[in-house]
DNA sequence: TATTACTTGACAATAAGTGTCAAATATAGT
DNA sequence: ACTATATTTGACACTTATTGTCAAGTAATA
């Protein structure tokens, strides 16, 4: 199971891309990037945005990735995680169909 | 769809129980409960114990529902909120069966 | 050993979450 | 309408998380 961070950092190396090459483009130091590939930050948007785009990576699978390891991380101690998960389906699938809140 | 808020506030009111009584028990200002009631703050898992006890809830349950409220209104807006669930749950598998990181 | 790539940690700046309080509003009884 | 009680709201201080910056550190290679 591929992490975020690794799908990033492997990317870059068969691009034969430097931190500083793809820092520079995303606008962030490069200790940033580093952190992230070793998973120990997590990018933002707008950053994820940029890489998938200098790393010619699919956006919106990289955002999948993105989100996905966000709520793993969050839940994964709860004993209820995967239950949990499908109330957050269900409740998403209802927020959806019910737009107007508040 | 019942939200944390809205189990909360209908069972206190069924119980015949007032913000202060609750708050008190609790050991909140009764204002941080209103506002839970109404989803306008999300309560520590610490309350969640507390408040599953006076109001005779199943802190399991309330729990389920704590977290996947969390993670609906994380992700709601992505419109891979549902992709990313469902790798976010390979994810916790796959982390739970490999206990050892880092 | 000089150079380049990457990593680490300390620190400041910013943002997000929390608790406290008092005033405002609502609700119900008289 | 008046009072009392319940709830809501918003301002504020306080704490905790997140983020960016920087310089010094390590690692690998020529």
């Amino acid at each position: 199971m591929e992490t975020i961070g690794q799908i990033l950092r492997n990317k870059r190396q068969a691009l034969g891309l430097l931190l500083r090459q793809v820092s520079a483009y995303v606008d962030i130091d490069q200790a940033i990037l580093s952190k992230i590939e070793r998973n120990e930050r997590k990018p933002t948007k707008e950053m994820l945005v940029k890489l998938a785009e200098i790393l010619k990576l699919d956006k919106d699978e990289l955002l999948v990735q993105f989100i996905s390891d966000k709520i793993a991380y969050e839940i994964v101690d709860e004993d209820c995680a995967s239950k949990a998960l499908k109330v957050a389906e269900k409740k998403i699938k209802y927020l959806k169909s019910h737009p107007i809140q508040n």
